[in-house]
RNA sequence: GGGGGGGUGGCAGAGUGGUCAAAUGCAACGGACUGUAACUCCGUCCGGGAAACCGUACACUGGUUCGAAUCCAGUCCCCCCCA
């Protein structure tokens, strides 16, 4: 019964796993067939970088290139001056132009290496949405784009409908984020030829009144595509870890940590994660993903590789691999563990205490956290369990790199700049 | 506009004058097991201190009391019902 795309793009999403609903499957595979498809995927600029969240949306972007057509990554410049109300039970701060411009360079280094930026046909495209929407006049949006939205409609969707059934509050402001949001395609429509958008399953809402209002205004039929919320096997959200989000620029988090979280999926992952995040056959993928027992370890390793070659290229990845077999295979230390280097004022006549150092290095969040370590035999200075939370570093051992570790997994070295 | 209920640790949610740094669950962290898994089990989980101990904390401000998350007054915010 399922529809089977004949173009390369859809039916490379379909039996790898991108697909979670499309607005009309054959129109679009038919478009694919007949021609470059420029499509776009919109991200807001709210921080400066991207995580493993937007991962999947990134990847798409990238078949698509890669099977001939044209990706737009769309900056939401300007709507993320308001805020967008879906899943959100508050409203987002407001960012200044000026900190959501620095946003966006910072994502543009992380699609830079997923895609090809240019002027050729099959070129990446990144488009600030604030060139349109900061410049429009409130009057003419009315009359023009206004009379196309019935309050009705926009009232049945559910990021307004939850926000109302818990009588909080929602701005006019956010109110209006999806007229902006559908614009934003219309517009894309218009300068570039855009006929499809992609985009989360919770952007279904947004993308559906998109191609209405393309419809009516441009008399263009548009598609639209979403991908399906990425959950974990054990059902937690993807994308966080003990540190926090999964950052895919590298001064935000290293290659080594990066390469820790795919080397970490669950082994009910495997298989979905290398065909969502690696370009791997999807044959070669669901061997991988169903190999038994400790075997599935290598998979992990393959997946772990792939991933942080795509993110950060293949020397990142290499050596990423090599300091994990270091630490956890010998027990060694590895060049690519995260370092601190401690300012020499840190250090008092007698050193530096053990709680301090762990506190520095970031494998304790506070001196309290860094002696539960200590008392629970968790801390390790130089692969020796800490005992005494006492513990000073005298100056001249600084000297040297030092090796903590926080647990079996959490490593960092130390030295003195 | 009127009436009622409520704001507690990352979240959920107990606690109604001292024994409360605050039950319990979730999340998180450490340990055992293992495959750098999963499951399970044990432990920890505000901050400072080697420790004794100290400092902050139960929306905010002030008050009553030897003593307040708990009582009183005011302020802000949220929820429910009626108009």
């Amino acid at each position: 019964m399922t529809y089977k795309p004949k173009s390369e793009f859809l039916h490379e999403m379909q039996t790898r796993g991108f697909l979670s609903d499309c607005t009309d499957l054959e129109g679009l595979d038919e478009a694919l067939l007949n021609g470059v498809v420029p499509a776009y995927i919109g991200f807001d600029a709210t921080a400066d970088s991207l995580h493993v969240g937007s991962l999947i949306q990134i990847m798409m972007l990238r078949w698509l290139q890669k099977t001939g057509h044209k990706p737009i990554t769309l900056m939401g410049g300007g709507t993320t001056k308001i805020g967008d109300p879906s899943g959100k039970d508050e409203s987002r701060p407001q960012l200044t132009g000026e900190k959501i411009n620095e946003n966006i360079a910072g994502i543009r280094k992380v699609f830079d290496k997923y895609l090809t930026f240019g002027d050729g046909p099959t070129d990446a495209v990144q488009p600030n949405n604030a060139e349109w929407l900061d410049g429009l006049n409130y009057i003419e949006f009315l009359r023009d784009y206004g009379r196309h939205f019935t309050i009705n409609r926009m009232l049945t969707f559910d990021s307004v409908k939850l926000r109302l059934e818990r009588e909080q509050p929602l701005t006019f402001l956010e109110f209006n984020y999806m007229l902006l949001q559908a614009y934003d395609f219309a517009e894309l429509n218009r300068r570039y030829g855009c006929v499809l958008q992609m985009g989360g399953s919770d952007q279904w809402g947004n993308i559906v009144n998109g191609i209405d209002l393309t419809r009516r205004v441009n008399q263009n039929t548009v598609f639209g595509l979403t991908t399906p919320l990425l959950t974990k096997a054990d059902g937690s959200k993807m994308g966080k870890s003990a540190s926090g989000a999964i950052w895919l620029n590298e001064d935000r988090l290293s290659p080594y940590e990066f390469w820790q979280f795919w080397r970490n999926t669950l082994d009910a992952d495997v298989g979905k994660f290398l065909k969502l995040f690696t370009e791997l056959p999807v044959a070669e993928c669901e061997r991988l993903g169903a190999l038994k027992g400790a075997e599935i370890n290598e998979a992990k390793i393959i997946l772990a590789n792939e991933v942080t070659t795509l993110a950060h290229g293949a020397d990142a990845a290499a050596a990423a691999e090599a300091t994990a077999r270091e630490v956890f295979e010998k027990g060694g230390v590895g060049d690519d563990l995260p370092t601190v280097t401690l300012d020499p004022a840190d250090l008092s006549d007698s050193g530096i205490s053990i709680v301090q150092l762990f506190v520095k290095s970031g494998l304790a969040k506070s001196g309290k956290e860094a002696k539960r370590l200590i008392a629970e035999g968790g801390a390790k200075l130089d692969d020796k369990t800490v005992s005494d939370a006492g513990m000073m570093i005298p100056r001249d051992a600084v000297a040297a790199t030092l090796k903590l570790s926080a647990g079996k997994k959490r490593h960092a070295l130390v030295k003195l700049g």
